[in-house]
DNA sequence: CTATTACCCTATCAAACTAATAGAGTTTTC
DNA sequence: GAAAACTCTATTAGTTTGATAGGGTAATAG
């Protein structure tokens, strides 16, 4: 399942992508236009901009906006941010792999096998598919 | 992040499915072999049963045993029973369709169409890949 | 220069979910 | 008829999630 902060968080970088110049829009204005809990939305905004995604501007005239053209914007490294390892258990991730400390030989282990398959795939989309192929 | 409860069911499922004959296997013999709760995997083997993926045997050399050829159980529907919906937002779900209440248009939204090629791709893979792929 | 705007940070909290455990009950087979 | 093994209900500790509150700090316009 995907959860809130991800799914508010895409959708605020999507709003920020269709914006025309590179205007700091404020969070209040997207969290209204996004329907999202403005304090909550505070939080993932500024997880952002300290993993670099966004840039923020203080004071009067101030906001969010992005830092990268959004044909530049990987959604691998957004989803990685936002929600985690893209892999659907660590024995398979590559950025946060962790044995399990169950299983005594991966190369025989089904789940292993299976959920390899599901990461090469998604991953696959992940980085295949810009910030700018989100907005229609 | 897939569940223990998953991750557990998938490995009882390739463990019945290396068997030789149909013969029941105890609960005990399977957790031992994949480091499971016994009585946690007890739960998960109910609910597979309950589902039509396995048969149970009571009495003195009871168990569990797989109902159908390993050939012909598509992970597809293993995993709507262990983890539930395939998809990981119910807006772009097959079998458990949900409206999202903030979103006004599905058309336009970036997740949206983000996680429809996400589904795409995992269900293409679920359904592909039977219990018999898992075995190596 | 100062008031306003808006970002920034910490703490808290209820609800939901997960994983595990306990213990008793029931059915079947030898 | 007793042992073996499945079945069911309830409970619980721990974690995560989503949301809220409230104050603090920085920067800008006028």
């Amino acid at each position: 399942m995907l959860s809130k902060k991800t799914k508010y968080g895409l959708k605020a970088l999507t709003f920020l992508a269709r914006q025309e110049g590179k205007k700091p829009v404020q969070i209040s204005e997207i969290a209204n236009a996004e329907n999202i809990s403005q304090k909550f939305l505070e939080t993932i905004l500024l997880s952002l901009r300290k993993t670099g995604f966004l840039g923020s501007k203080k004071g009067k005239g101030g906001g969010y906006y992005l830092i990268k053209d959004a044909t530049e914007v990987k959604m691998a490294d957004v989803m990685r941010v936002l929600e985690g390892p893209i892999a659907m258990v660590p024995c398979v991730s590559l950025n946060f792999y962790e044995k399990c400390d169950d299983c005594p030989d991966e190369a025989i282990c089904g789940v292993h096998k299976l959920m390899l398959q599901v990461r090469d795939s998604n991953l696959e989309i992940y980085r295949n598919t810009m910030l700018s192929d989100l907005i229609s």
